[in-house]
DNA sequence: GAGTTTGAAACT
DNA sequence: CAGTTTCAAACTC
């Protein structure tokens, strides 16, 4: 599978010179005069300031997206950077036989934002979506054009469009003006403010008359993508263009890497991007297949694994530089095509050299000489953008101020191009300690193995196949959904255990889990711990399930992409791309697609006797309610939580002991259990207070919690009955 | 848990 | 594209 990708010498170990050699390199990266253009994206827990960069990226069109449209989205919390370094300037990559990177179609005005969006509360798709150059736009069938690359993932992601126009560089959507608070910064060079006028004002929530305008979105960025399409990036800056060409995304779930390629030029463009991940396959042959499909259905939520080639030469030929003897099976990227079944990285021609740092486990550093440098990069994907990265990797980049050596980092480092302030520091991106520890949880799971990097899960979604592929998951506890306490993320939808991406298990009896109406397979997983009957949409039915995927594309080609369109955070921006049709829910149940999202109904929705909008009366009932219900759960939670433990771990005195031994009541009741008790009395007034209810039965139910918590403290105290023992 | 309701997806 | 059927989830009791 993955493993062909990778050119037989690169997995080989103990190449001395290949560390020096990267290092020289992003030495020469960082400090050249070279232009730096960084397209971040980052959390914005992240306190990444980009300064002036710019991220130009050209590209393509897939066959539903007309325009050259880039996007990203950014995961709240996910710790993405995507950043390209341009040192040389004018290297213009071409593929096939046209300049890729060439503003020179006219400026497509596009449309304006896309958004990725999420399927569901929680969860967020961040994706970096590349369409091909317009001037390169070809028939999906035609293998050749496959630029359409999307990464999705993250939930509560921003989403960024770049077009490019005549100019050099032209930022054409930017959202409004949320990047800069998720650490996100696209900043064209030369952008021309009054391009920023052109773009497509997302219209906010209908009003309950429904007017509004509706952005007219070409494409959404979806979480599904022709997924393992090779795909090609391209940044371009005034300085130069870099072109990366994906050759494979391979995904499990949750993480996307890709691999850069280096070009020898010493140009680098790295993305990175997480989010969900169509279970392509684990082993060569799935992978193939999938390669094969039009459209994958790029991930979701698992991991992606992407190889990014970055193409320095600015011939027109790119194919030219295919290093056979390092790739056997590489593929020249004009000719690279969804179908090819063998995913392979594609290089410039040129000498490249090629350093791998493994993700595997720790042992190997770098390998291989070639000239293309591998640098697993890690993304954060997921609702929560959770960081995958290599297993071993990475435990001291973290210190800051210092830019690591490259031939010190560990296997698996991740390596950022960026001047972003913060943790980054000097193009290297330091990974939160969070993460680490989390990582390094995995690695004891681990098994150190030589797998190739890319190498696939067997099974996507399954939890401990990650680790065997040498990239582990970082699962963070802290799942947050979009929603703040307002919008209380759904909380019964999660139902995966523990350190699994919370993920509802479909119940199918009659669709084989191959139809949309299969949640699962709708959102380009594979079924993983479901209730399903009969189901195939999985590994052991691949061919199946891509049939069934290319059914459903054939009869929607935005079949796979998110529902949801993401706007800022909170629901402000998001909107339903297709907007709802209910007819009898007054779309305030979870039968109304926009209900359930958590967003409210707009223009583009065809509902009859719709209560879903802004000013609803009960809609900010039913809003007031949950809210309340939430927040009085918490909050109940939180005394009862706290009431236990102080009981726990009551001072038992003497003085409070009977004769028996026993302690006396009222040693029970202290100073802190008073206190989360009376919380819990005041949690019980507010909710009361809350919901306008009568002082009569405000009263009433406030005794009724403090019966509650009598019996909490009676509870406990029958616990630690019995003689007293410190 | 069984049964009903609902609206998207699939089908005609 | 509209009308109908199918489907699995949301909801009700
Ligand atoms: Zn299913
Ligand atoms: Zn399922
Ligand atoms: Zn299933
Ligand atoms: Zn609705
Ligand atoms: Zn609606
Ligand atoms: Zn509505």
């Amino acid at each position: 599978m993955m493993e062909t990708i990778e050119p037989p010498s690169s997995s080989i170990a103990g190449d001395g010179d290949v560390a020096a050699d990267i290092q020289a390199e992003l030495d020469s990266l960082l400090a050249s005069t070279a232009v730096e253009k960084t397209f971040m994206l980052a959390p914005s827990t992240m306190s990444i300031t980009p300064t002036k960069s710019v991220v130009t990226v050209t590209t393509v069109s897939d066959a539903s997206t007309p325009e050259p449209v880039v996007s990203v989205a950014n995961i709240p919390k996910s710790n993405v950077v995507v950043s390209t370094v341009v040192s040389s300037p004018q290297k213009i990559v071409s593929v096939g036989d046209k300049p890729v990177v060439v503003p020179t179609t006219p400026p497509r005005t596009i449309a304006g934002i896309k958004r990725p969006a999420s399927t569901g509360p929680g969860q967020y798709v961040t994706k970096v979506i590349i369409t091909k150059n317009p001037t390169l736009n070809r028939p999906i069938s035609n293998a050749v054009t496959m630029t359409t690359v999307s990464l999705t993932h993250v939930p509560s992601s921003m989403v960024q469009t770049i077009t490019q126009g005549s100019s050099p560089v032209k930022l054409v959507t930017m959202s409004r003006g949320n990047l800069q608070s998720k650490g996100i910064v696209l900043s064209p060079l030369k952008q021309s403010p009054g391009m920023l006028g052109n773009k497509i004002a997302i219209s906010p929530l209908k009003s309950p008359s429904k007017v509004g305008t509706q952005p007219i979105s070409i494409s959404t960025p979806k979480k599904i993508a022709p997924a393992p399409m090779p795909g090609q990036l391209i940044a371009q800056g005034p300085s130069g263009v870099v072109k990366a060409t994906f050759l494979t995304m391979s995904t499990t779930s949750g993480v996307s890497t890709m691999t850069i390629a280096k070009p020898l030029g010493s140009q680098v463009a790295t993305v990175m991007s997480g989010g969900k991940a169509v279970p392509v396959s684990s082993n060569s042959n799935k992978i193939q297949t999938s390669m094969q499909s039009v459209q994958q259905i790029f991930p979701g939520r698992k991991f992606t694994y992407v190889r990014l080639v970055g193409a320095t030469n600015t011939t027109n030929t790119p194919s030219k530089t295919i290093a056979p003897a390092m790739m056997p099976k590489a593929i020249q990227p004009a000719t690279v095509s969804m179908t090819s079944s063998q995913p392979q990285l594609i290089q410039s021609a040129g000498p490249l050299k090629m350093a791998t740092l493994p993700i595997a486990p720790a042992q190997s550093v770098v390998t291989a000489k070639p000239t293309t440098t591998h640098i697993p990069v890690s993304v954060s994907s997921g609702p929560q953008g959770r960081l995958l990265m290599p297993a071993n990797a990475m435990p001291s980049l973290r210190s800051a101020g210092q830019s690591p050596n490259v031939a010190q980092l560990p296997a698996g480092t991740t390596v950022f191009a960026t001047t972003g302030p913060g943790n980054i520091v000097q193009g290297y991106a330091v990974v939160p300690a969070q993460f680490v520890a989390q990582l390094q949880q995995h690695q004891q799971q681990q098994q150190p193995t030589q797998q190739h990097p890319t190498a696939q899960p067997a099974a996507p979604n399954q939890p401990n196949v990650s680790g065997s592929s040498g990239y582990v998951p970082i699962v963070t506890n802290n799942y947050q959904a979009t929603s703040t306490s307002r919008h209380p993320v759904n909380g019964s939808v999660q139902v995966e255990a523990p350190g699994t991406r919370p993920r509802k298990p479909c119940n199918c009896t009659k669709s084989q889990c191959l139809k949309l109406y299969c949640d699962c397979f709708a959102n380009g997983e594979f079924c993983s711990n479901c209730n399903c009957t009969n189901c195939f949409n999985n590994l052991e039915h691949e061919s199946e399930r891509a049939k069934a995927i290319k059914s459903c594309l054939e009869r929607n080609p935005l079949a796979f992409h998110p529902k949801i369109g993401k706007g800022k955070e909170g629901q402000a921006d998001r909107r339903h791309n297709k907007g709802c049709n209910c007819k009898r829910s007054g779309c305030l149940k979870n039968y109304c697609e926009c209900y359930e999202a958590k967003i409210m109904c707009s223009s583009i929705c065809k509902c009859v006797g719709c209560k879903n909008f802004e000013e609803s009366p009960d809609r900010k009932t039913l809003m007031h309610l949950a809210d309340a219900a939430e927040v009085r759960v918490q909050q109940q939670t939180a005394a009862k939580t706290k009431l236990s433990s102080q009981i726990q771990d009551l001072p038992s005195k003497p003085s409070i002991l009977a004769n028996t031994g026993e302690r006396l009541p009222f040693s029970f009741i202290t100073s802190d259990v008073a206190e989360a008790t009376c919380h819990c009395l005041l949690a019980q007034a507010e909710e009361a207070e809350r919901t306008n209810t009568s002082h009569r039965e405000a009263e009433q139910m406030i005794l009724e919690e403090f019966g509650r918590c009598l019996l909490e403290i009676i509870n406990s105290a029958s616990k630690t009955k019995g003689p007293y023992q410190p």
